[in-house]
DNA sequence: AAGTACCC
DNA sequence: GCGT
């Protein structure tokens, strides 16, 4: 029954896990900015279906911004400061993205976080992406932002082994998730995206995942 | 490896 | 649905 009263809660802090926070609804008011904004990074870094170590193309579109984009391809995943469609380094971290970041961590206790990198993920109808870990950055005792945009949908959110137990978290337009300290390396993911319409995004869901990667 | 196939 |  409390899951049923938390999925009704809007613009409040919803624990889940030590170190890990819901913030239902926090990017509603900026989510506009945030999608104008996401227009002009890919104006230069356009979305792209990157490659896995196992030669599998993944079904979520990508693109990065700040110092730091995160990259997979047949050698592995890294950070790297240059697009390798382009060449060019990544476009420059939008300002309302560092606020937004900074301002959702804080409010989950994480201050004074100042992400390098901003991963963008595009799911269309289907798309997903099973279970895993954030495990490329450099200081596991910086935290890991991830705001939803558009098209709702539900993320799975485990513990530190893969065999613990996940937890299921329907996601939707402006909120915000912050894990961190004990909860970094916890597993998660996205279920198949459900078929929809967004008066903001059209038939997609938009994640902005921040972290300090370098 | 953020993926798939296949097995129990 | 889980592990490999």
């Amino acid at each position: 029954m409390r899951d049923l009263f938390e999925q009704e809660e809007e613009g409040l802090s919803i624990p889940i896990v030590p170190g890990a926070v819901l913030l239902r609804g926090f990017a509603n008011d900026i989510a506009q900015q945030l999608l104008g904004d996401l227009e002009r990074v890919l104006a230069s870094s356009p979305w792209r279906h990157m490659t896995t170590p196992g030669g599998f193309r993944m079904s979520v579109a990508m693109t990065n911004c700040g110092t730091l984009g995160w990259v997979s391809d047949r050698t592995g995943y890294r950070y790297d400061r240059v697009d390798p469609a382009s060449g060019e380094p990544w476009p420059a971290m939008p300002a309302t993205f560092l606020q937004l970041a900074a301002q959702a961590a804080a409010a989950a206790g994480f201050d004074r976080f100042v992400p390098d990198a901003c991963l963008v993920n595009r799911y269309e109808a289907g798309a997903r992406l099973s279970l895993h870990q954030d495990r490329d950055e450099r200081d596991y005792a910086q935290p890991i932002v991830s705001a939803s945009l558009g098209l709702p949908a539900t993320f799975l959110f485990g513990g530190i082994r893969r065999a613990d137990k996940s937890r299921r978290l329907s996601l939707a337009h402006g909120d915000v998730v912050v894990w961190g300290g004990p909860a970094r390396l916890s597993h998660h993911g996205i279920l198949p995206l459900k078929e929809g319409e967004h008066p903001l995004t059209g038939r997609c869901r938009i994640n902005l995942t921040f972290r300090k990667a370098g």
